[in-house]
DNA sequence: TTCCCTTTTTAAAATCATTCTAAACTATTG
DNA sequence: CAATAGTTTAGAATGATTTTAAAAAGGGAA
């Protein structure tokens, strides 16, 4: 169980006002031991139930952007109905089970190394990404 | 220059009437020489374009989909603002170019082989691709 | 604490992609 | 040619996301 004045910090230091609005939203996203994949209706859910407020779409829209471009979230792209985020920021891929529509995260050092023999000039890779599609064993 | 009977008799083998509609959609996707990444809205315009004439959106969207059914094209997830298709339906990857926001195919051959080391109980693979992301050299 | 300025939240409206609907139209088969 | 099943269409409906403008809240200075 993590402290509220950790996300306050978290928040200051990346000039943020550290609002009632924000630190929940850091309660739900990070005070957790596993990662979380999730889209914007997931995540207003998740708040209604754990603290009994709304908070306004907008807000949540807002938060979710600000946190993205702090680099605490990344945003991932599966399907094209909604945009998904996950808190882990870190180099990683996925498995997307196709039949139960869920995400799992595969770490960097389950993969072996990916060669592309291609270049684009004036270019630089800056990710590579593995969406590893599965269907159920028949 | 392709024929056009030849997309009459795509679209019957398919069990999809051959329409006016259809038939110039068939003629903006399947006619070039090289791949065609798009959205509906792209798809849209080169129509305008290339015919002066208009098929009515939900045309548009329904031969698409109908198309994608048939295996004629492929969707690929790059960010979630639009639906983007792929008239590349083999095994293949992409680079996407984040500065142009242009996706260049990938063939499977530039790939070296990907190694998952981790299986998930009665999952099984059915796809994985691969997404570099590219930005300027500077 | 209070004042002030700036950032943030909010509800509601606006926007944009996509899907639905029901009526008009068209390809196909007999 | 007539019947029918599949298609197209404009416009309405839906759903995610963004914008707007006003009210509220945070933080610094006095």
């Amino acid at each position: 169980m993590k402290n509220t004045s950790e996300y306050i910090e978290k928040l200051r230091n990346s000039g943020l006002r550290p609002t009632k609005q924000r630190i929940k939203i850091c309660e739900v996203l990070f005070n957790r031991p596993d990662t979380f994949h999730f889209s914007i209706n997931d995540l207003t859910k998740v708040i209604k139930e754990k603290f009994n407020t709304d908070i306004a779409l907008a807000t949540v829209y807002n938060t979710i952007h600000a946190f993205k471009k702090k680099g605490y979230l990344k945003q991932i792209s599966i399907n094209s109905d909604q945009s998904y985020f996950d808190t882990n920021t870190s180099d990683h891929h996925h498995f997307y089970d196709l039949d139960k529509n869920q995400l799992i995260d595969i770490h960097g050092y389950e993969v072996g190394p990916i060669k592309i023999n291609r270049q684009i000039p004036e270019k630089r890779v800056k990710s590579i990404e593995v969406l590893v599609k599965l269907e159920t064993k028949k």
